[in-house]
DNA sequence: TAAAAATACTCCATAGGTATTTTAT
DNA sequence: ATAAAATACCTATGGAGTATTTTTA
C-alpha cells in the first residue's frame, strides 16, 4: 500500500533541492552513504530513475521533477495533518489570522469587533506575514486565515470570500505628465517604468522594492510609477497623486482559508467578517 | 522533521475506519498488538489522544477526527506523488479521461477530434466512472481529466473550465399537471416527489435511483419526477415531457483536472476542448 | 587527480511477532 | 463471562554508521 515513507520522501526532496548528496546528507544529519542507499531504494521501488548522477553533477530526471513537485505537497499535507490533530486536541486554541502590516484596508477592527460578539468566539492572534508568503502560512498550517489580495496572491489550495472590491489607481509623482488626468487606461501606462517587487518574479523594469513606503520614496524621486489597489496608499502622501486606472481588472481583498479546513471555528469567523464588511460573494 | 510516517498514518486511518483494533489489524495484515503499539506511539509523539478505548468500544476523539480527515488527504497526496513520478518517467503515457457513460452531451467526439489535430497529442484512454466518483478518479490520480457537472460534483481540489452551460428541465410524465406548461419555477416543484440518487446523500423522498434509464421508468410510472440538465435526457423518450425550470441555477459541464497538475500535456487537452466547444470561461 | 557517489560490512534500533494479562461490559 | 485492548518479551529486518572503492570531469 505505502510505497514511499514520508522520511524517504523528505530525503529525496533534500537531495533534489541541493542537487548534491553530500550537502543534503549534512542538512538531514545523516551519513552520505545512507542517503545514497535510501534514494536508490526509492528509485528501485518506484521503478523509475529520479536523478542522473555523475561524480561531478547530480540532476533531476522528468520523474524526479514530478516527484519533487508533488512530493513537497504531500509532505506539506502530512505536516498539516499532524498540526490539525494537535490543534483539535486543544479545545480553546486561538484563531490565527495572518495579514500584511498596514494591508487590512481598515477592515480589520470592524471584523474583529463583529467576531468578538459571537458566542463561540475564540481569541484571535494576528500574525504579520510578508507581502508574498501569507498564503503559505495558511497552506502549511501556521495560520488559519489570511487577508490576501486577488488577483495578486496565488490562491491555489485555498477557499476564500471577497470582503472588499476596489479599483486600482496609478500612483504618480505630482509633476507626472498624467498626474492631472481624471482617469487613465492601461495603454497610457504601457511605456512607464514599473517596479519589481522583492520575491515576486516578473513585474516591470524599475527598481526592486520591498514595501509601500519605499515605493512612495521612489515615486516621489521620479524613479518609477506604480499601480495598486487604492487602499494601500491611503492616506495619500504629499507629492503623490492617485489616478484611477479604469480598465485594470478590479482588485479584491479576500479572506482566505485552507480549502480542506471545514471547521465551524473558521466558518464562524468568515461569516462575521462578511457581515462586518457587508459583502456577499459566492465562496468556492 | 517528520513526526508521523506514512505507514503509521495508514495504520491510524485503518483503525479509525474500523473502530476496532482487531479488524483493522487483519485488514493491514499485521498482528493486533503491533497495531496497538503503533497507535500508542503516534499518540505519544503527537501529544494528543486519538481514540477513546474501552474493551467494548473504540471511538475517535476530536483530534482523531481531524487526523482522519487530513490524514486521508495526506496519504492520497503521497500516493499521487508516487504515481505522478512513475508516469512522468513514461514519456508517452496515455491521457486518461473519465466520463459518465452517456454523460458527455455529445461534446466528446468533437473534443477528441480537435485534440487529435495537435502535434503533441497523446492517445486518450476513456474511462467510465460512476455518477459520483469521477472527481475522485482525478483526485487520486486514476485519471488525468474528468467531465463533471457543476454544481452537482464536488470540485474541491480540482481546477476546471466550463465547456457548456445549459438550463435545467423538469422531467415529467406526459399526464402530469405541469406537463403542458411552457416553463415552471422551483416553487412549482416544491411538493413534488423527487428521487434520491444512489450514493448521494440528501435528495428527495422518492425512490432510490441508479441511472437515467431507471429514472425514466419511474417517471413514466408516475412514481417520481426529476430535475436535470437537458442534455441528460436527449433524446426525450416517449411518455416524457421536459419543461425548463427558469429559476434553477444553471448547470455546467466542466472539464476538470487536479489543481496541482500543471503538465503541458493536460493544458493542451483543455485548450483543444475549449476550442472545440467554443466556450471561454475563466479557470481557477 | 580530486571530488563525489557507490559499495562493503557491521551494528543496533525498532517494527512486528507470540503468549499472556488486564479491563470493562 | 467474554470480547477486546494492553503488556511482556522475543526476533529479525533493514536503516544507518564507518571504511573503502569506483567513477568521471
Amino acid at each position: 500500500m505505502i510505497e514511499v515513507e514520508a522520511r524517504e520522501l523528505a530525503y529525496f526532496v533534500a537531495v533534489a533541492e541541493e542537487l548534491h548528496f553530500g550537502r543534503a546528507a549534512v542538512r538531514l544529519s545523516i551519513a552520505q552513504p545512507a542517503l545514497s542507499k535510501a534514494i536508490r531504494r526509492v528509485e528501485e521501488r518506484l521503478g523509475v530513475q529520479l536523478f542522473v548522477r555523475s561524480s561531478r553533477r547530480v540532476s533531476l530526471t522528468a520523474a524526479g521533477e514530478a516527484l519533487l513537485y508533488h512530493g513537497r505537497h504531500a509532505l506539506n499535507a502530512m505536516s498539516v495533518a499532524v498540526q490539525q490533530a494537535r490543534q483539535a486536541g486543544d479545545a480553546d486554541a486561538h484563531l490565527r489570522l495572518v495579514i500584511k502590516p498596514g494591508g487590512d484596508a481598515n477592515l480589520l477592527s470592524g471584523i474583529l469587533t463583529a467576531y468578538a460578539q459571537l458566542p463561540d468566539a475564540r481569541r484571535v492572534d494576528i500574525l504579520f506575514g510578508g507581502a508574498t508568503d501569507r498564503a503559505d502560512y495558511v497552506r502549511d498550517g501556521r495560520a488559519d486565515l489570511a487577508l490576501l489580495y486577488a488577483p495578486f496572491d496565488d490562491l491555489t489550495g485555498l477557499a476564500y470570500e471577497a470582503l472588499h472590491v476596489e479599483d486600482r489607481v496609478a500612483i504618480l509623482p505630482a509633476d507626472h505628465r498624467l498626474a492631472a488626468r481624471e482617469e487613465v487606461r492601461l495603454a497610457d501606462l504601457e511605456h512607464e517604468t514599473m517596479p519589481r517587487w522583492k520575491g515576486v518574479p516578473g513585474g516591470g523594469t524599475g527598481p526592486e522594492l520591498v514595501d509601500v513606503p519605499q515605493m512612495i520614496q521612489m515615486i516621489v524621486l521620479g524613479r518609477t510609477i506604480a499601480m495598486l489597489p487604492r487602499s494601500l496608499v491611503e492616506p495619500v502622501p504629499p507629492g503623490i497623486v492617485c489616478v484611477p486606472v479604469v480598465d485594470a481588472p478590479a482588485s479584491e481583498i479576500v479572506l482566505a482559508w485552507a480549502e480542506l479546513d471545514r471547521r465551524p471555528l473558521v466558518a464562524s469567523f468568515v461569516a462575521a467578517a462578511l457581515a462586518a464588511t457587508g459583502e456577499r460573494r459566492q465562496a468556492r
